[in-house]
DNA sequence: GTCTATATCCAGATAGAC
DNA sequence: GTCTATCTGGATATAGAC
């Protein structure tokens, strides 16, 4: 089917571009020139430039789930990867966070979405929840769990699962959103997660029962 | 002067504008009219669309610096500051933390100006650089010299000062975003950020030497 | 499905009268 | 400093031939 080859294409290099420039600094020109075809054609595809960039929005939902599956990392459900968690070693969580933290900055579909969703976050109620549901909630909801699980294992201190999950992953998150901007201080911001696992590794298990 | 006195109402007006609807998607003209004036007219105050943008980036550092000096924050130098936090309650400290939480989340000018920030941020090195400097790391730096001098004064435990504010701040950053984008949450976002000031007291403390 | 040609609109910016 | 009138360019989108 090159029919949706081309469909594929033009949200590839739509999201190329928003990522980059923003919605609105797009034209469907410029979309259709990446693509290699002239701005009419895109309507064959697609209704109009609003059109594609919701298709962009629901699809990038899907792929997300099926890719983190493969680090072992299932958002949806904490309780499948509470073993990997349990009696984890220092180096061992350092490891699990920078998989997760490369793959968020290097896969190119996750990251362009991430800086599109940034760039675009205030343009309606609804984006504005999807960004704090997909790039909050979500995460802190993930690791609450992991760390409820650990806390029942008298694994790691008693604290609140909700506070310790917003405490190990907000600077995460940060370091994220400093790496989006400035791609070129990666290293450093690599290090200072290093010394963050550290931190709060020691932290959370020296308050144990 | 009532010409200087416009030139302030075209800033106003704009960064209210560009940080509800981002640069591109604001025209001169609804500028303009928000100043009860027409589009051309705007062209006597400044040279150009760009040019009221980049006015609007050099101004609202001032102010930020001369407004928290208000709530004995002072961002350039935390020397001045370590006495505020020396055996400091955890009320207390929560006291200062929701003071700057709501300051940065009502006084219009910062948080418009952060709003616009968030929505530009990639649309320069430069300003990719600003973002970072003052959402990041200037309240990190801020953070990591209060905890030195705590650290030295043998009140907390001594981990690095620098990791020790990434863990603090970061999560303070991130309830701010959330609040910006959806800010019918403020009092959720409140809650949590009061479980994460016990939380962090606790953990530093128990360390102790 | 792709194209060319075109319609319609609105943007940023300038000229020049008052 | 403000205005009206205008220039020029580029945007989204449609019509209709191939």
């Amino acid at each position: 089917m090159r029919q949706e080859d081309t469909k594929q294409r033009i949200l590839d290099k739509a999201l190329e571009l928003f990522s980059a420039q923003g919605y609105d600094a797009v034209s469907m020109g410029q979309i259709a020139a990446a693509v290699g075809i002239k701005a009419p054609s895109l309507y064959n595809h697609f209704p109009g430039k609003q059109a594609i960039f919701d298709a962009l929005v629901a699809s990038t939902a899907a792929q997300y789930e099926a890719d983190t599956d493969k680090l072992d990392i299932h958002v949806q459900n904490a309780a499948r990867d509470i073993p990997v968690f349990t009696e984890i070693t220092e180096d061992a969580l350092f490891e699990k966070v920078r998989q997760i933290f490369e793959y968020s900055l290097h896969n190119e579909t996750i990251s362009r979405f991430r800086r599109m969703m940034s760039i675009e976050q205030f343009r309606s109620p609804e984006l504005a929840a999807l960004y704090s549901a997909r790039y909050v909630e979500r995460v802190v909801r993930y690791h609450a769990g992991i760390f409820r699980a650990l806390i029942a294992a008298g694994e790691i201190a008693a604290e609140e699962p909700e506070a310790l999950a917003m405490l190990y992953v907000a600077p995460v998150l940060t370091l994220i959103g400093v790496c989006d901007r400035q791609p070129e201080r990666e290293g450093e911001c690599l290090q200072k997660l290093r010394t963050h696992v550290r931190l709060f590794f020691r932290m959370v298990h020296s308050g144990r029962s």
